[in-house]
DNA sequence: CTACTAACTATCCAGTGGGTTAATTAGCCG
DNA sequence: CGGCTAATTAACCCACTGGATAGTTAGTAG
């Protein structure tokens, strides 16, 4: 996430698209996250911004696109995150354990991409279904996630009938949920997920688990 | 006005406060789940029910409160669900695969609930804060799971170091993630992970997940 | 039957919010 | 330096929205 934090336009150019527009994407960013999709306001993200409301329609066109733009933002963040995964060198045990623990970590690290993903979701996907960006592209964890399979298959360590989407999907069920339901899931069972003090005990669990299930003994079936 | 133009409210009296009132809840639920607490329209929900907009008012005394309202209400229906959860007459292994598979099948039923839940968190859980109701109950459930995890140690099959809150945790991200984030996910992925001809597979999956987690061999470690 | 109250209807209102019109200026190119 | 355009600003618009006021009627207790 490229933030813009200029002090008042010292030093650069008073004029600078590139500038104007990161910096309209930064307050969005963080105003659609925090109260949702209708709950955002254009007055609002204009505010907080050096420019004026009348520069989101000139360069995003209306609320919805600027929302769009956004998503596409936060998805090019963690795919470039992904991009970066190197665990192939490991054996397939630690590949996964490892690619889990990152997964972890990144969704602690971004919560207000969490909160975009959920709010879309509410949305049903329109605004990725409309972006042809976003649904051109898919994720580099997949390709990597399936390397690991296939080796950990071909070496007898893996026994789980699953792909790389499904895999996936489980790694990030527990990473998701725990961030996105930590205050519900708080206020209902006192029990503060994301706590600090917790975090190797939650990370350790979800590896735990994902290798379990990848290498449990299906013979006794 | 002597025209009729509505079957009559359907068999009882004309004025029924409770019928009123319930009808109200049910709109109100469908709404908030499809726009969102901000998006949902107070005039929206009172022209989809058979009363008027100031009936909310003179019933709830405000958006926010009909929202808690909702919210209450959704919530005990999960909670009767579960007083009715009937598996401790099965061996550990057996009982936490049903009760996976129960929680399993609610998720699937009421994604109306799903959403109210990704929207109260967008929410941070104010509403639920705020709710004496809510606060004050916990999940039977999780009496359910101290018991089965409590026996299954006892009798040597659970290997696992977790506790009921945890367990619940981890096999609700997997329910609650299938059904809450369907939309991005196929729409990034290409699946549908609530395709109807896909569900055995994933219900099979998490119980696999679960009972792999819980029984796994340590001693390698 | 009467009177009283809970349940209900009709209508209005002030502030808000997404979007727009039109005028202004910085910066660059020849 | 003059002129052109992208970038920017200020002010306005009006449909909508949560909420409020005030008046009306069904049901019922006595």
């Amino acid at each position: 996430m490229t933030t813009v934090e200029e002090p008042a336009r010292s030093g650069g150019r008073l004029r600078d698209a590139a500038r104007t527009r990161a910096e309209i994407l930064d307050v969005a960013t963080k105003e659609f996250a925090r109260a949702g999709y209708a709950g955002a306001r254009v007055d609002e993200i204009a505010a907080r911004t050096r420019t004026t409301k009348r520069m989101i329609y000139y360069y995003f066109g209306g609320k919805e696109q600027l929302f769009t733009a956004v998503l596409e933002r936060a998805y090019s963040v963690i795919r470039q995150a992904e991009q970066e995964l190197d665990v192939e060198h490991l054996d397939p045990v630690a590949a996964i354990r490892r690619l889990a623990e990152l997964t972890f970590d990144h969704h602690e690290e971004h919560p207000d991409f969490i909160r975009l993903v959920s709010i879309e979701n509410i949305h049903e996907a329109e605004h990725i279904a409309a972006s042809e960006e976003l649904a051109r592209i898919g994720s580099p964890a997949l390709d990597v996630i399936s390397r690991i399979l296939e080796s950990g298959r071909k070496s007898g360590l893996f026994t789980a009938d699953v792909d790389a989407v499904d895999l996936h999907a489980m790694i990030s069920s527990f990473c998701f949920f725990r961030v996105a339901n930590r205050h519900t899931f708080g206020a209902l069972f006192g029990r503060d997920l994301v706590a600090a003090d917790q975090r190797e005990h939650y990370r350790a669990m979800l590896g735990d688990m994902v290798i379990a299930y990848l290498t449990a003994d299906r013979t006794a079936d």
